[in-house]
DNA sequence: TTTGGATGTTTACACTGTTAACATGAGTCT
DNA sequence: AGACTCATGTTAACAGTGTAAACATCCAAA
């Protein structure tokens, strides 16, 4: 997050344009943002972007990249004062729903949605997605080692707790489930996630 | 999926247009294929969509629109001659995400990922969309009248059960889970919904 | 001070979605 | 039959897009 004009031209144009973008993807939204409005915005040429980007994909990849950051920091904030695995979870969960609904054009932007191929092209991003991915793989090794959670692969039962988390913040971004205030976000998110930590517990 | 063709100038173009953007669709993937394509590939000159579609979303909600009637229909009988409805749950399931990994295109396009906002402008992609999810409601219900589900609202548990589904196959389409053959979506699958669908059994 | 290379601009191209003006021909009315 | 209408198709045009090449500028090192 370096905001100091170091260089000479325009000052920091990588960063700006960046934050140009994340203006624009958060009031209309992913889809329907333009490179050259991005540099109208930043008050620069059309071709400008090209000097710091390869690619309209490459300026996303970026946006998304210091989503993801903000997200792994929420996420991390949200249950470190928590001991209890399965509360840690419970918590962990709805505060990546809450943070999906808060953001919805970054969360899109982050995961798929945007049109960032995430794969080959973006290794850094793979990795970022990856470290709150592990998040929740550690949570779940960590109260197997306490006796709380049913053996097996943690990695397998990780993916069973982020395929819910993410089906679910997809779902209402999507409109296809509504929840209306934030305490409806709270309880509803709470409840579903806790239908599968039962599942997940040890008998 | 009428293909007599019973009008004049073409013959049925609307259906020939459907038909040219699923090919498209598949073949590459939604968010590149365009429009005059769709046209071209069909015949006939790229203002002539507008005639049968009023926008680009149109058609492409078209294509979801029999997208979903498969998918239903592929849910229904996967699952239509098992008796016991956690089995059914598990059954359906596997088969919502099996259908999903077959065909990401259809499947993005029909859960939002196609830029197509269902909520206001497809009523009746939306009434699709209903009819596929209601399909889990009612298993869900039956097994709570067999004393086999936790009692509470079907339709909030239900959401369980499509968001770790929805989750799943998303992930896995945009790369962020890895399933080889198709043995191990079978089993991985199976896996992850049992999960939560221990959760939802009645202890 | 000269010069080179990073940064920004202009111009151009092929493409897109969409609309308006025009053409055509199938079915209907007299 | 012939004239007419209207749904269907085509052509032409417009604004906007991503991207590349040629040109301009100007900091920083030689």
């Amino acid at each position: 997050m370096k905001t100091e004009r170091e260089n000479y031209h325009h000052g920091d144009l990588r960063q700006a344009l960046i934050d140009a973008a994340l203006e624009l993807v958060v009031e209309k939204d992913v889809s329907s943002v333009s490179l050259r409005e991005v540099a109208r915005k930043a008050g620069v040429s059309h071709a400008a972007p090209y000097r710091h980007f390869e690619d309209k994909e490459a300026l996303l990849a970026a946006v998304a990249q210091e989503g993801l950051e903000m997200f792994n920091y929420s996420l991390q904030e949200a249950n470190q004062h928590i001991t209890n695995p399965l509360e840690k979870l419970e918590v962990g969960c709805t505060a990546y729903v809450r943070y999906a609904i808060a953001h919805p054009s970054y969360y899109r932007i982050m995961f798929g949605a945007g049109g960032v191929n995430v794969e080959k092209k973006y290794p850094s991003l793979a990795n970022s997605i990856q470290q709150s991915w592990m998040q929740f793989v550690n949570i779940i090794a960590q109260g197997q080692s306490l006796g709380l959670i049913r053996p097996g692969n943690p990695e397998q039962l990780a993916q069973g707790v982020w395929a819910l988390t993410h089906g679910l913040a997809m779902l209402v971004l999507d409109g296809q489930i509504t929840l209306n205030d934030s305490r409806e976000i709270e309880f509803r998110s709470r409840f579903t996630i806790r239908l599968l930590v039962e599942g997940l517990m040890k008998r």
